[in-house]
DNA sequence: CGGGCAAGGTATACCGCTTTACATCGCGCG
DNA sequence: CGCGCGATGTAAAGCGGTATACCTTGCCCG
């Protein structure tokens, strides 16, 4: 049925159509002088005759490597799924990628698979870098990507050690966020994660602590359980007396506003939502959720730029992007009375 | 900075360790005979020690190709990220893959490069075979990967022509859906799709078209115009007498729900909608959506094993798999009462 | 006791391309 | 007029495996 009905064409073939050799072809595609402008025309006219391209494996083997990024994410199908923050890392970078040329190759993995499949692709060189999500404080990977000597970034907050890193700006994200609360009434605020451990979940946590602090805000941290049997409701009783929350996750946030409503608490009326991502999510939700919109696409891009001078063998310095930015929509209102709060401010 | 600091272990390294040859090793990795248990132990050692693995590009190289599937999906970062379809797809291709020792190559595309992509993916050789989503009606890729001697498949739909087709069973899906809706009195059903012109969404079609005659049903066709100022209110202003429709896409779905309250329409007092999809994100609309699971991972799964089978030459003929179950939950109720209906049935 | 054969390995020719060293040729210049 | 050199190419040696042909042994059997 699918015989391949062609011979596969060579770069001989490709010479041999162009009367020269395939050195010459092979100078040709990798843009090397020795070859006048008429014969490079020659032979660019009979490889597109041929519809010939230089064959991506045999140029890996032939030392000009480089040519595919590795991307592993430690995640349950379920957690992958529910997280648009992954779909527009995805479509952020292949377009960069494909720009340059460069394959994506992609998994998903269970956590304790990760290494393995790191060891395995890097050593088969099925790939020439990785990117790195999810980085936790003293990631094995990182030990593991200097020991294999693989270049490697990561998305995220930076963290010690010789990986460099793309992360996006949230200082003054945390700042308008808080002021944004604080603006409406709000005297405590918790942070919502279901990722404790991620090294950017503690950066963030930092971050916000300390926008809390200066603007004299009672700063809380609660960790979404998705296994309790009403996560909503779980997550709601732990709250203190926090008016308002930011949440990591939009699906989560999103969940809360759909939930809360159902179990007594009124959003926003009763308790504000910020959502700390942004996607088309956002809009499905009702009360539609206040977000901050990450430049996803444009930290894959720098990632990928990063990468390819690491691969190059370039020096490379961690880079961070920024373009946060609140946008207010329904899920935040003035904090409802307490009695408590009023006697001060 | 990231120097590779050891060179890279070859096959040689591997057989000088173990004392034999680099054919034995390769013979060994390749579950050849030709080498007694006892070497093949000394072999597995040695390689295990120095943490070896062939090459991937050069055993491509050489014959042993046939371990990477391409996936180029023809959507704009909008649209991709949008539909969860994708993310289930993606994460149930994974495990199959890996589970067999394939690459999975994924880009995005703008429709107008996809041949070329595909031209320049084989040429390469980047990729071994092709999974095939968004096929249209005479999609020009069809006699592409057939020109081109391509393994491919396609997921949705079969279409005429040599490429196998991996197909979820829907007609018994519609008739179910159908009776539900009969069954709470609606009369007019109205399928609303965003992807008119694709293979599947015809297939669908003609499903939905038989179940609604075989019940007496009449059956509407109403395409979701994004671009629309409000495109909820434009759809429902086409929807005729219908009271019930079933909607392609999840998402729209509960764009429709979440928007049709806020224009006068409530679901499903007035309206019962039908997700054709359903995801986490069927959980956060309200009401929550009633909709169809379909089965996305055991899709991909069947998807994998057939292009295995292609890669290897072997014959392989077109797979349905079966496993849609309506999951009835808010978003559908009685039909409101008009008089003309009641004078019928 | 010699021949034959299976079992267990090895030598070697690629695979398709890159790359470096080397060959040619035309031409300017002393 | 002969030499040197820049401009163009080409030959050939890998890259890291795979695969096929071929070579040893040891041993069974007539």
């Amino acid at each position: 049925m699918t015989e391949p009905t062609t011979k596969r064409v060579t770069i001989a073939a490709v010479a041999r159509l162009a009367g020269v050799s395939p050195s010459a072809v092979s100078h040709v595609f990798n843009g090397r002088p020795n070859v006048s402008e008429a014969t490079a025309i020659r032979i660019r006219a009979a490889a597109d005759e041929l519809n010939w391209r230089p064959n991506f494996a045999s140029r890996k083997v032939s030392g000009q490597g480089g040519r595919s990024l590795g991307l592993v994410i430690a995640r349950s199908r379920e957690t992958f799924g529910r997280d648009p923050f992954f779909m527009r890392l995805l479509a952020g970078l292949t377009e960069p990628l494909s720009r340059i040329g460069w394959a994506l190759s992609l998994t998903l993995v269970q956590a304790d698979e990760e290494e393995q499949v790191y060891r395995q692709w890097w050593g088969e060189q099925r790939v020439d870098a990785f990117l790195l999500v999810d980085v936790r404080d003293d990631d094995p990977r990182l030990a593991l990507v200097e020991q294999l000597g693989a270049p490697a970034a990561l998305l995220g907050a930076p963290v010690p050690g010789p990986v460099v890193s793309v992360t996006v700006r949230d200082g003054s994200a945390f700042a308008e966020a808080v002021e944004h609360l604080t603006g409406l009434g709000h005297r405590a605020i918790t942070r919502v994660t279901d990722a404790p451990g991620l090294a950017h979940t503690r950066a963030r946590d930092r971050g916000f602590r300390r926008a809390a602090r200066d603007r004299g805000v009672v700063a809380g941290l609660a960790v979404w359980h998705p296994d309790a049997e009403d996560p909503v409701a779980d997550l709601l009783g732990r709250l203190g007396g926090a008016t308002a929350i930011i949440v990591d996750s939009e699906t989560i946030a999103a969940e809360i506003v759909a939930h809360a409503p159902e179990i007594g608490v009124r959003v926003p009326e009763q308790l504000s939502v910020i959502a700390w991502e942004d996607s088309w999510v956002s809009s499905i939700a009702r009360p539609r959720l206040t977000a901050f919109d990450a430049p996803v696409e444009e930290s894959a891009r720098t990632a990928v730029a990063l990468l390819e001078r690491l691969v190059r063998g370039e020096a490379v310095e961690a880079q961070t992007v920024s373009g946060r930015r609140l946008l207010v929509r329904e899920s935040t209102a003035p904090a409802p009375h307490t009695h408590d709060r009023e006697d001060r401010s």
